[in-house]
DNA sequence: GGTTGACCTGGAGTGCACTCCAGCTCCTAC
DNA sequence: GTAGGAGCTGGAGTGCACTCCAGGTCAACC
């Protein structure tokens, strides 16, 4: 299968122009063009596009994608260095989720708060 | 106990220009100043910055701590509306700690898949 | 009384990740 | 054969959240 610019923008989730960016920046590899010089991505590219959005999604910083990409393109050489990638990159993830978990028990607190508040406005009231 | 804003800074952990600039942009009430002119913090002052470095990592915009900042500075009358706000973002953290944790998974295969690559390779050198 | 160090102000600059635009080409359908 | 729509390029613009800077003040210490 090959898709054209605006499907493979739809099913990976990114904007046309930031597909068109990736490539400038080279976050991926320029894809097949067809008769009329137009992009056409296969499946292949489809899949590198969506994992991708899952680096960004977990706030890899597009220079690390970059490498990372770049490792890729060398080869099976730099596969230890791209797992090492990975491997610190889910670290941090799993920290971030850690950090987000312990905001999200001081905002259950506040909020906790604010429904003891409406409690007592409620009795105040009705006393 | 009042603070200056190095002592702020190092408290909050946000930066001496950061604090500058949130209180130019009107998140964070001007504080008291010394004699000299020099900004003074109160404790209230760093529960307030405390907290909004807990809506900052929880990724909510300066644009709507300033409006929660505003809500606040209207009294209690606008409680209701504070607490909706953070009900709300409550919610898109909690999507958001989805979101990363289904990432996570993503990255979990892939290492395990290097894993199985590196598995292999020394599985073939050792044959 | 001079130097040092923390702090002050207004304003300019930075880095990131897009996003938009003008002016063009190409294919398709009428 | 022409109108419309998708896509093309190079380059400019945007929004966010800071971060840095020059030039100045002030209090304290030597």
């Amino acid at each position: 299968m090959t898709y054209s610019i605006a499907q493979a923008a739809e099913r990976s989730g990114l904007s046309i122009d930031t597909l068109r960016y990736y490539e400038r920046i080279g976050l991926v590899d320029p894809p097949a063009r067809d008769s009329g010089g137009r992009r056409s991505y296969s499946d292949d590219d489809l899949s590198w596009l969506v994992f991708l959005t899952r680096l960004r999604t977990t706030g890899m910083p597009i220079r690390m994608m970059r490498e990372y990409a770049q490792l890729r393109h060398r080869g099976a050489a730099t596969a230890g260095r791209r797992k090492q990638m990975l491997f610190e990159h889910r670290a941090s993830v799993r920290e971030r989720i850690a950090e987000l978990q312990s905001c999200l028990d001081v905002l259950e607190y506040k909020i906790a708060h604010y429904e003891q508040i409406e409690h007592t406005f409620v009795e105040g009231v009705t006393a």
